[in-house]
DNA sequence: GTCTATACTCTGATAGAC
DNA sequence: GTCTATCAGAGTATAGAC
């Protein structure tokens, strides 16, 4: 990315309304999606009027696309730091650990992600078909050579790798409907947890 | 659902159109969820005037409600299938296959119901606490049952049919982001298919 | 830097001719 | 039953005062 291209992250408090307005972006646009989030709505909860929302980013537009920018980088962290030379089955579960902690924490990134791609991903289709096609071809080369190696079962890296996503992201993008299918007295993300990991233990196993 | 509450199915030519309105809201109502489709979309889809979609359905929440209805039905079909009297792993099996044809045969269902849960199921609350949840209790009870009699390995059941919701929708909600990490020379509901019949083979193992 | 007022476009819905 | 014309409201964005 360009610098400069960002709105106007200058002084502190410009940073300071920038992070404001961006927040309260990612809460609207999350639950409605682009088209159905107004600027009315996202000025309401930064609270800002209206007109100064344009002032820090020049288009709602303009806001999605900041949001989406920074969004990209930390949903592929925690595939980025699976190790080759770790052991398989504690670095496939680290993954899987750290991709339900993402949707515990951040569960309005990961619907504003859902959302996206869901449209067709009309505003992430390069990053998707270029950094995240390259970081999947790259770790499911590594699960490949430890598969090879018979260290872990002999799955297909990939759909292994859309499992994780799957499994891990069902929880923050379907909350409504995991709690109410569940009841009260539960805690989604903690069962999660321990589910996933006997999951993927037992998938694993050579 | 009261009888005469539908829109106006009286005539052939009142069925057919409603059917042609229905297919052509549920194409953009997918693509673009509830807020982001127009109504002048939906028109052009169904190679009708605007005002003439006013005259089948009375709004375009109308529209939208129609297709909610009709889909848990479809949803929920698979699940039901699942019988006490068969033999475990098969009972589970069938209903992931069926699950996998249904994401591939029907992707912008699974999409159109993706976008309400996403959204926070405003429309749709009362069937998922409802119908849906007291499928899933029954069913979950049988899995139950299986596991006791130790025929399938114990596992939480309600998680269990969270994975494979999770995993079968995936492919069809996420299908964007599937065929451009997958690349060129693909089928992913048929690697789908075989995959995931695969994964809870093992997964279900005693 | 922030607000009030407003311009202008899009969209859902209606009126009324045919 | 279907169309053209149009209304009313919502929504994005801008102008200009302070």
């Amino acid at each position: 990315m360009t610098p400069g291209a960002k709105p106007k992250p200058r002084t502190r408090i410009q940073a300071k309304n920038s992070e404001t307005i961006l927040e309260a972006a990612l809460e609207v646009f999350s639950h409605y999606g682009f088209r159905g989030a107004t600027l009315d709505q996202i000025a309401e909860v930064a609270g800002l009027s209206k007109p100064n929302l344009l002032y820090y980013f020049p288009s709602k537009e303009a806001m999605h696309e900041a949001l989406l920018g920074r969004l990209l980088a930390t949903w592929l962290d925690p595939l980025r730091e699976m190790r080759p030379e770790g052991d398989p089955l504690a670095e496939i579960l680290g993954y899987v650990r750290r991709k339900v902690e993402l949707s515990r924490d951040y569960p309005r990134e990961s619907r504003l992600f859902a959302n996206e791609i869901l449209q067709g991903a009309p505003r992430m289709r390069d990053a998707i078909e270029g950094d995240l096609k390259q970081l999947v071809d790259e770790k499911a080369a590594i699960l490949q050579g430890w598969m090879d190696q018979g260290r872990i079962a002999r799955l297909p890296p990939v759909h292994l790798i859309f499992s994780i996503w799957a499994l891990t992201q069902h929880y923050a993008d379907f909350d409504v409907q995991v709690r109410a299918v569940l009841g009260e007295g539960h805690d989604p993300f903690a069962e999660a947890g321990d589910y996933l990991e006997v999951l993927f233990r037992k998938l694993l196993a050579p």
